[in-house]
Order: structure tokens, then sequence, then C-alpha cells
DNA sequence: TTGTGTGCAAAAGCTTTGCATGTTG
DNA sequence: CAACATGCAAAGCTTTTGCACACAA
């Protein structure tokens, strides 16, 4: 048994991630850059919610050398590998979150103050079983957001 | 009773609609100008789901005077009397519809055709009442979207 | 070595803003 | 007639593209 793993659950969980971006790579004949790499880094260092832009000036930040153009394009890829996970919130600003070993969850958020809080109801599967049935459709994923004001903000903007 | 609104259920629709903008802007001291009247009309009059170009162009094709800005603003303020719903369908693309009697519902969209297909379910009721309860949250409306294939397009882009 | 990925900067696409003019209240 | 809305065009912001160079396979 490998104790760095009970030890450092962080690194842990980034080392799986990395393999499985490995192996996306691989079986699509995308070339392993140590761009692609360090983006998947940054990505899993952080938590919440970052759009493109924030991601590329943190990374300038530290002195990488990337550029907004790799940026998007790996954003893209870990979309598409299911690393990342895009969401829309209703302004013209995508955004993103990582997805592995971050639980299944939605977004409930307040208008006035902009917070986002996650929250889970296993409803929503039963949505998706029925609608996929009904339709003749296969469900991969979904996008729930609930917008309202949380009664402690005061309204400030 | 008034037999137009039978013999002409559209325009009734439309008529509504236009009281309830009318008192909107009074009541909010924004003027009643024809071009937002126009937009509103134009709105009614489409089914499904347009983009704000979309709109201006169409409107442009009949000779209406109006400019992109003043779309981009009575859009908006019909968003906020609940007379056009804003979707955001995970592309960069703000998309919108109608409304009023039109029934609540949601969206589940092919990946592959990128058709839109709309659902109801009531679970999403319940979910957004426990929600409300547990965060002290007021919850005023919601978007859910569930993507995937729908197996009869033969994966066409 | 070959072709994909990259950085950089320019371009593109959607949305907002500034300014002079027009129109509502 | 005063303030606000409009049209137009320019600017703003996010995202994509073109091109020459770098580097993974």
């Amino acid at each position: 048994m490998n104790s760095s793993v009970e030890k450092n659950p962080e690194n842990s969980v980034f080392t799986t991630v990395k393999e499985i971006f490995t192996v996306f790579l691989e079986e699509n004949q995308y070339r392993k850059t140590p761009e692609r790499f360090a983006i998947l880094r940054e990505i899993y260092n952080r938590n919440d919610h970052f759009d493109a832009e924030a991601l590329y000036v943190h990374m300038k930040n530290q002195n990488y050398r990337v550029s907004r153009a790799t940026v998007y394009n790996t954003l893209e890829i870990l979309v598409d590998c299911d690393l990342v996970k895009k969401l829309q919130f209703g302004k013209n600003l995508t955004q993103y979150e990582k997805s592995y070993a971050y639980k299944q969850h939605d977004h409930l958020i307040c208008e006035d103050c902009n917070k986002v809080i996650e929250f889970c109801d296993p409803r929503i599967q039963q949505i998706k079983d029925i609608v996929s049935e009904v339709f003749d459709f296969e469900v991969t994923h979904h996008s729930l957001n609930l917008y309202g004001n949380c009664k402690s903000c005061e309204g400030k903007k």
C-alpha cells in the first residue's frame, strides 16, 4: 500500500485526475503537453468557480508561460473528458469548476449578492430518468440553477 | 362579452400582454414608446427561441426603425417584468422566449443536432420548495437544461 | 522529421456605451 | 420643456483564429 496516498489525499486526487487526463489524451491522439497538465493542476488546486480569464491571469501571475488560446483549448478538452464542468449562470460569461471527486450538485444563485450555494436533490435524477424514457433520449448531463434572493444579504449588489 | 376575443385568441393574448407591459412601464416610470411595443409584438408573434440579433434583423426586414441598443434594452425590461425568459444553452449566445401564457417548462437539448425539446416535470417544483426552505432563500425562477443525444438524429451536426 | 500545439496578436462575435437627436410626459 | 429613449457607431469583453515557431511522437 502506498502510504503517501493516505497522508496526502489532495495529491492523490490530482494523481488520479492526471491519469484520467493522460488516458483521454492518448485515446484521442492529443499530445501530452506540459501546458495542458499545468492547467489541469491549477484547476484542481482551486475550489469553486472561475472563468477562463481568471485562470489565465492566475497562471501568468505564477509565471507560467501560457496563452489565452491554450487555456480555452485545454478547458474544452477537459470538459470533453468530464474533468471540468462548464457553467452558465445567466451572465454572459462562461464559468467552470472541477468535477472529478466533486460530488454531483446544482446551484442556487442569489441575484442580489451573487452568492452561489451548491445543493443536491435526488429528484433531479428521477427527472432525468423519466425524461430519457419518454423522449427516447440519452441524457448525459444537466444544468439546474435556481435563482432568487438569500434573505440574509439585504440586497447588496 | 367581446366576441373578437373568441375569434382571435392570439390577439387576445397579445392584448393582455400589452396591458401587463403598459402597467409595468407605468409603475417603473419608463416611457411607453412605440419601439418597445413593436418589439413586444414581434416577440409574441414568434414561437420557440430567438437571440437578440435575430430579433433585430427580423424587425429591420419589416422596415421597423429600431437599433440593436433598443432591442437589448427592451429585452432586459421584458425579462424584468416576466414577459420574456432568458435562456442559456451552454453556447455563448443568449436566447430568449416569450413567457406569458406559455406553460412552465424546461429544456432537453440534443448536442448532436441542436434540437430543443420542451418538457414539464412537477418534481422541479418540489425541489424549489425544499431548497427554499433549507437555505432560507426565496427562489424566484429557475433554469433546468438536460443535455444528451436524441437517438433519432444519427449524430448530424 | 512531421504535424500538432503553442504564444502572440489580431479578429470575430455578442453586448454595452456615448453622443446628438427625437419624443414622451 | 425637461428628461429620458432612441439610432448610430464606436467601444468593450469574451472567445476564436492565423501565423510562425516549438516540440511531442
